[in-house]
DNA sequence: CCGTATCCGATCCGATACTG
DNA sequence: CAGTATCGGATCGGATACGG
């Protein structure tokens, strides 16, 4: 993608920050510390390494993520979020997290929650809507 | 866009909602309260109605965006964020729209921030990187 | 004022093959 | 393990015209 330096509004990068398929996932991915190039790939079900790093390229020129190269073989790089706006939009994306959890509940896809292990059998069966608007 | 059923993690229901070029923007204008079509028209600066329109039946599809009609001429419509989804979104979006003012702000693009009203002449000139920081 | 339909170029993204 | 190059179908989004 090529960056424009003609947005008119902050909200009109941050789309392009994050239009994506793969963005919003490859920064949660690495909310917990440096990832290698394979680790990503291995984490995030159904991408491939052409995504990845075309992605991985954007996040970077857009000032989210930094890249460190270690050298001698094997080949290593570590990618991490940069402190300003990566770990900022970390904060946004977690927010944006509970927002998709909340679809899958009310739309009955729980199957992905227990996988994934955002949420056990017993905090599913517990909820009320009420207390999901609580939980939100 | 036809809503899949089939997601297996929530970030990816989320990428679907907000990938929508105006999407985020949209949103954004309702944060004060509902607003009429021409309305969100005239405010978002280079979208058509057909755009705002479309963006606008996803939205209500994912339980961001409610829709109220109002008999009698003239027509009259009225689009305002949902308590639960929509409220939450905004959350993430107003932290967005910093990263995006950080942005902005490291590259110099200030006007934007002028003609808008999202900062002043002043609060520009005054900050330094390290302040930024704390801003955000 | 509000909404639908169509056409068409631009872009996205997945598959695949290849290099250091 | 990390990265580049290419190709082609699918999707997106802007223009434009028309209908309630």
């Amino acid at each position: 993608m090529k960056i424009r330096d003609d947005y008119t509004c902050p909200l009109e990068i941050v789309h392009d920050i994050i239009k994506g398929k793969w963005k919003t996932i490859i920064l949660y991915q690495m909310k917990d510390g440096p990832k290698g190039l394979a680790e990503l790939e291995r984490e995030i079900e159904g991408i491939n390494q052409k995504m990845l790093l075309e992605q991985l390229k954007e996040l970077i020129q857009f000032g989210l993520v930094e890249k460190k190269s270690f050298e001698g073989y094997p080949l290593h790089v570590e990618y991490s979020l940069t402190k300003r706006r990566g770990q900022k939009m970390i904060e946004a994306i977690t927010i944006m997290q509970m927002v998709g959890v909340d679809y899958m509940l009310e739309n009955g896809m729980t199957e992905a929650l227990l996988e994934k292990g955002i949420m056990s059998q017993e905090e599913i069966a517990e909820l009320t809507p009420q207390k999901l608007v609580k939980t939100l």
